[in-house]
DNA sequence: CCAGCAAGTCAACACACGTTGACAAATTTT
DNA sequence: AAAATTTGTCAACGTGTGTTGACTTGCTGG
């Protein structure tokens, strides 16, 4: 019994690594088995098939600590964020979850719930603005994204020092955000 | 032979409206078949296949305009990236295409190089920071995605007045952005 | 009118996928 | 040591996919 449990996290952790970079429907059950070197019958066998394998690696996907000011809310979104907290080496973040799965027709809900919704509550409660969250969000989202999607040339590589000093130079940017600050017309600029 | 152009934009039609929205993976050339009345072969015949239908979608998929100022850059890129500016009605926009297929192993590069690289040319020029630029990109791309793939609270529905208001507002915030101004530590907000 | 060609239809192919059940090997329990 | 349960292997199934080729229909020019 303690043998098939090795294997199945052995399963996990390569699920992980592919279903969340490259996309549910973009990664089959028998690459993920023979990354991990164990027979594809046993995914259905261990997890019921391929949804359940990946909602396996939802479940204890990764858990919102508190954060009990702003200037600890940046260091702990920057890390949890970019940084993939799991088991010691990297692998895909949780941006790249929600970025690869997020508009999937059909895992894209249970996505969002996973994990933008609890994010989003703790959010709110430290800020005090439902629009300034979103917004700090979306810079974090967006900045990330336009590293691995759209290659942006002025963004560093993720993982590298230079990122993770731009990106936290924006998160305190987005912080001094008010919707309602009057921000100067586009047509005075 | 004028009857094959007009099939020929049915699919490309429902080609566009399908792949960029739901992802080049997830949709079949059977359902972009079915939804534009035409027999699936068709599209073998004309396009060479799926992957020369998607690249016919992006073929003409959008020039980008000049934008003169700062100030124009805002309204250019807003109705650019988040009205559909295609054959009248609404589809997606360019930045689901971005999000849907970004990552994909397959079409991923080409979305980008398609998209993504001119408007950084078109948005360095016209600013004068490449990080800037960058930002400036991330911002419109993150915050259109929160509300997409996150659902945040607080960012309006994409299409809707107060989104467009929104986002406008953060475009303005994002040009005000230096990636050498002294922005407050972290430590001391 | 009718040959020639474009436009569309239909059925079938080969292939990869997720899944299943029968079987063998290994490990634990009695 | 024998029985029982767990763990892993193998081959096959059914299904949906993209693609192809033979076929019919419709139109146009000589």
């Amino acid at each position: 019994m303690n043998k098939a449990i090795a294997t199945q996290e052995r399963l996990l952790s390569e699920a992980r690594n592919l279903l969340w970079s490259r996309g549910y429907a973009n990664v089959s059950l028998r690459e993920i088995a023979q990354g991990a070197g164990v027979d594809v019958a046993l995914i259905s066998r261990y997890f019921g098939g391929k949804r359940g394998l990946f909602d396996a690696t939802l479940t204890d996907a990764f858990e919102i600590p508190d954060m009990a000011d702003e200037a600890a809310l940046v260091e702990t979104v920057l890390q949890l964020f970019c940084d993939a907290p799991r088991d010691g080496n990297a692998g895909p973040s949780v941006l790249q979850l929600i970025q690869t799965n997020g508009s999937d027709p059909e895992v894209g809900e249970q996505v969002r719930t996973a994990h933008a919704e609890g994010m989003q509550n703790k959010l709110e409660a430290l800020l005090d603005d439902t629009v300034r969250a979103a917004l700090f969000m979306s810079v974090i989202m967006g900045f990330a994204m336009g590293e691995k999607t759209l290659k942006l040339k002025g963004i560093a590589d993720v993982g590298s020092p230079e990122f993770e000093a731009q990106l936290r130079h924006l998160m305190v940017s987005a912080l001094a955000f008010r919707a309602d600050t009057n921000v100067p017309d586009a047509k005075q600029i």
